[in-house]
DNA sequence: AGTTGTGAACTGATTCACAGCC
DNA sequence: GGCTGTGAATCAGTTCACAACT
């Protein structure tokens, strides 16, 4: 099970684009993709795919291609949502709401199991089925529960303090919606989303003149 | 004014990194801010600001650093968000009820004129001070209200249709949050933010020990 | 002293091209 | 015929190191 080799940072980006479009194909009963057809579907060339797929192991089969579900099967085990997470939402504004009801997360293995706010007037109330809880519960709730990951979508303001209290109370991932970075030791993972980089993104592009799309290929 | 050089993709990502970090410093009233200090804020080295701030002309003081107010104008002029552009939400979901009310749009000069859904019990409604629109006055709208970015918050299966009548109806960028690979022309921009993509990124940090975050350094 | 801007050196990522397999 | 896996070659991005400036 030894894995010795470095894996390039934009290779695990691009290991959840060939995931989604495989879960589309598979929709479609396709059995087997071409590194070739696959790349191209998502604008990269054959040679790519097949590197980045082979610093995990030899899936392909020369002749075929690539058989659909097993590689699905693969790509979901090196990435790990083929286990279950439990999480935590933390800010109940219309990120968070969003967030909540949002479906394809729960397909990807992350169940929501609690939602945190300090604005007394939705403590108590339900959310999307889900009843916001104070702040004063996070430490105790998240040993309870067994939540590993945090969903932050606080303001920007105290996005430091609560990533640091989610992480004393054991979580073991952060998923940052709040527009700055965050200080953790590096026992704990970190992915951002942060819109207002995405929409500087496109405004540079378009002032540019556009030739081609910062879009996905390494990014997004 | 001419700009013979190519940019680096990761550079234009760090641009809105620096822009940020230096808003956040001119609130606390900094008058001026190194390279190093700059890039110590964002876990970037001395030479990585420089180099990308240089991409685009001299903008730093030796001996001093950089100015804050006047790099912050050089930025939103480069990253295009200095002027004002009109944009259209597709979508009037979840995730698109709270790009509506995503506050810091707005700064950022994008102001939401047009809101659209397909569903018949929606259309007319209010959602957050605007009235959602049928997608038959789509292409008359776009036309009349000059939009010139369409946020696509549709389900996946019909984000590329959406997309071509968006571009049909003159629309210069796209900011996708539906999880497909979008086919755009090469005139028209596209950005994209794939949530379960970020999910995927962090589940792969934390299956795999961690050791450093794969935020924002070069990713977001 | 402190700091920038930049060519040169280096590191990392992508593409090429082909042996081996179906 | 088609296709994968992979070393070698190329391309892109980052860091080094230092002259020039305050």
């Amino acid at each position: 099970m030894a894995r010795p080799q470095r894996i390039p940072r934009p290779t695990v980006k691009r290991l959840s684009l060939y995931l989604r479009e495989l879960e589309d194909l598979a929709e479609h009963q396709h059995e087997t993709i071409s590194s070739k057809r696959l790349g191209a579907a998502l604008g990269l060339t054959d040679a790519q795919v097949r590197k980045d797929l082979a610093y995990f192991g030899q899936f392909g089969h020369p002749g075929v291609g690539y058989r659909v579900p097993e590689l699905i099967g693969q790509l979901r085990k090196i990435l790990g949502t083929d286990r279950n997470w439990n999480a935590a939402v933390v800010g109940a504004g219309n990120v968070g709401r969003a967030i909540i009801a949002y479906q394809r997360f729960r397909r990807k293995g992350f169940d929501v199991v609690a939602v945190f706010d300090d604005d007394p007037a939705i403590i108590d109330r339900e959310i999307a089925g889900h009843r916001v809880r104070s702040m004063s519960d996070l430490a105790r709730l998240v040993r309870e529960l067994d939540i590993k990951i945090g969903v932050l979508t606080v303001p920007a303001a105290v996005a430091q303090e609560v990533t640091d209290r989610l992480i004393a109370a054991g979580v073991r991932g952060i998923l940052n919606f709040a527009p700055v970075r965050l200080d953790v030791h590096d026992a704990v993972a970190v992915a951002s989303v942060d819109f207002s980089v995405a929409l500087e993104q496109l405004a540079f592009q378009i002032s540019l003149g556009v030739t081609g799309s910062l879009d996905e290929k390494g990014e997004e």
